[in-house]
DNA sequence: ATTAAAATGGTAGCGTTCTGTCATAAACAT
DNA sequence: ATGTTTATGACAGAACGCTACCATTTTAAT
């Protein structure tokens, strides 16, 4: 199922360079191969180091480069990262014709965005940090401002998946759940705080008091958070620049439900369970 | 022997810029976690670039790079590309190390979802519905359950972008700001309701009403709808199954996020100065 | 609160990269 | 061999990225 990244003769780019009409002249192949052979390390070049290290001149690896369809090499580079998300997430290249819009570009960015939480998954905090989402007796989460709603659905979504989950707003009286309970000393809490550095001058005072409350801390922002990881091991990064008027919150909205799914999988059985009762539940309510 | 080109804590990029003495500024630190976490795409940037997705200025970026000990961002590429020959690691596999996992395909398919959306901005009825919610005098906002917190952070982030704005939930009273008022007749009002198949009993008698009262109706909702295109002209469809536990609701917040991004893009100087005004709007407000 | 120090941003200038025009060289056909 | 087409390079102008100088803002110290 997957395609071969690695394969020179499947890479996106040498298909382009393979397909020009008319065949390549000897100084367009030679150049033509240097860029095959070195598409891992393309983003480093530039286009007079290509010419110096292929021996042809500048002008001509500009023109061949505008001859194989890309706009100078800096569109090149736009293409080999764009190439990226296209190669691995799209069936085919259905959508090539869509995105050369900004709205596309935008599209695009969180489309990488959400590949990218792959690093954050990768990191060996994440199984530790699911584990104390999935093992604490209750589950506390908060979240300001334009992201409080994808906190409140998280805290629903979570609900479904596991009991015990409440959503914290700090500032309607929100504290007094944490009061210390003695007759409850041994249970162990967590808190899940989601992020944005433009509003997050409320978060650090949480955190801390959390922290002195024995409280293990789960904590999603963006890139731009600097004072999350002294606080707590359990960081996650997404990226929210698209450079749209606000940030996006969309790969962020995907990495919880990723955690969702994944303190789902640390007890299948019952949260298959929850989910099933979970229609009744809701019917009972009526609407919310 | 192993080598571990992708793992952040032992980047040599990461250990380098740790390692300066004398600590770090607030905004060192934002740049020299952003170069950490898009380690892998940094030759395709640019200093600017970097500036401008930091949020910092361009000089800042130099002039930290330099007391890194870089020679400038050519510098730093230079590093890498070193680093990158010796890891034999091409860029093109820099995330899918892990992406045949299951949570690998969750993100793929949650990426394609995103791309997809491509096509419901193509549709004709898109720029339409963007000049509904953009010309409306007032616009309402609804959703339930799962997604209600999509709902309420979409209404706050447009009504960064434009006025009169409100989120309603129609079970604690909310029809009641729709009782017509004939001095204000001529107003027209627009209603936007995000809608997910399996909650949906409430939304079709709401977007009746709302058509009787001649507003215009924009309709998020999922692969699965199949009442709402013969209720309104501007219905969008985002992609939400993921066969995960439950269904993934970041493609549409990446939606509501475009929608957004659209609105503002049709009074730009408008726009532009409400984002400007924001943060001391936010300030007055305390918190929320 | 006031002052000093540091950090950051704006403007302008320099250097580099990229591309358009023209000229030269090579390949090809007759 | 000659003329024609094509490929390539040299030069110059435009655009962009990078850094030095100065002004402003922010932070820290008293």
């Amino acid at each position: 199922m997957n395609d071969q990244p690695n394969t020179p003769e499947e890479s996106p780019l040498a298909a382009r360079l393979c397909s020009i009409s008319g065949g390549l002249t000897k100084s367009e192949a030679i150049i033509a191969q240097w860029l095959v052979l070195n598409e891992a390390t393309l983003g480093l070049e530039t286009g007079s180091s290509i010419a110096s290290k292929t021996g042809v001149s500048e002008i001509t690896v500009s023109r061949f480069l505008k001859r194989a369809g890309y706009k100078g090499l800096q569109g090149l580079k736009e293409d080999l990262q764009a190439a990226l998300v296209h190669a691995h997430v799209s069936p085919a290249d259905r959508y090539f014709r869509l995105l050369d819009s900004e709205i596309g570009a935008i599209l695009k960015r969180d489309a990488d965005a959400v590949l990218a939480l792959a690093h954050e998954v990768e990191k060996p905090a994440w199984p530790a940090a699911i584990d104390a989402i999935a093992a604490a007796d209750e589950v506390f989460v908060t979240g300001f401002q334009t992201i409080r709603g994808i906190a409140e659905d998280f805290t629903r979504r979570l609900s479904i998946v596991r009991g015990s989950v409440r959503f914290m707003s700090p500032h309607d009286g929100g504290l007094v759940e944490w009061i210390p309970s003695f007759r409850r000393a041994d249970e162990s809490r967590c808190l899940v705080l989601i992020d944005m550095a433009p509003y997050a001058r409320e978060a650090l005072p949480i955190v801390q008091t959390a922290r002195g409350l024995g409280m293990q801390v789960v904590i999603v922002t963006d890139e731009l958070n600097t004072w999350a990881s002294a606080e707590s091991p359990f960081v996650f990064h997404v990226a929210t620049k698209v450079d749209a008027f606000l940030e996006s919150t969309g790969p962020m909205t995907t990495l919880m439900n990723v955690i969702i799914h994944e303190v789902a999988g640390r007890a299948p059985e019952k949260a298959r369970k929850r989910i099933k009762d979970w229609p009744p539940i809701m019917r009972g309510l009526g609407l919310y």
